[in-house]
DNA sequence: TCCCGTTATGGTATGTCATGCATATCCGTG
DNA sequence: CACGGATATGCATGACATACCATAACGGGA
């Protein structure tokens, strides 16, 4: 599973969108939620993200008791020993932060290319 | 002074932006200048803001240099003992970043109050 | 039936960060 | 010339977040 506009590679300027009571979703949980959708284990999309296991799973606890329905389903055994994935609530969820991040940034592009002359020097 | 668009109350769902290299410039530090703006004096922008006047010199000192040139100047004994002031650089930057802010908000609006109904209840 | 990988949690160590306290410097004013 | 208020900065303690380790439950496959 693919197609979400604007994964991992963070640049050096963006944009967090912080929804309900500051903690419901940012950009953290979005990469968690992407990362599940696409390995499908909880335990892969944390070494894909660098995190540990613990803080995702904690992640991933937060957000299913934030939101009306979980968005993420888990199971254990099965052939690969377990496996996680996203409820239809969490790839909707999922998409619309992605169109929101996209939208925010369309809209002030110009503007940050301008304030990055104000940095000093270092990495333009 | 005061005039720029959106100060301090920030409402339970916001947009952060972050700029080069995620410490240039953030809310926390926008919120600090704009203080500063208004009331001319440091240790009195730390106390309308409820934070140590430690933390906020070092948030001074970080901005200043991470910038091309200060955007705060500070000066010691005086009239009133002593006084910080922004410089046009920290009018500019602080207004910039207000007018991104306010333009992202503005762009999904829409968005964050459809999104709202996912959350789970508490606060609407 | 044993093994393996994964989810699920608790407990503990570690590290970062903030707050607070103390102190020094500065300089107009009385 | 001492005073007062504000900037400037180090140091130490404490709170909070994070990382690490250990263990249990689970269920398909060899």
């Amino acid at each position: 599973m693919a197609g979400y506009p604007k994964a991992n590679p963070r640049p050096d300027s963006f944009i967090r969108i912080h929804l309900a009571r500051v903690n419901a979703i940012g950009p953290g949980k979005a990469d968690l939620l992407q990362a599940i959708g696409e390995t499908g284990s909880l335990a892969e999309a944390a070494r894909t993200l660098r995190m540990s296991y613990r803080r995702a799973w904690g992640l991933v606890r937060a957000m299913n008791a934030a939101f009306r329905a979980p968005l993420v389903e888990t199971l254990k055994g099965g052939p690969t020993g377990g496996r996680t994935v996203l409820t239809p609530l969490g790839t909707d969820v999922l998409s619309r932060y992605r169109r929101m991040e996209a939208r925010a940034e369309r809209a002030i592009a110009r503007e940050i290319a301008e304030f990055r002359d104000l940095i000093a020097d270092g990495e333009p």
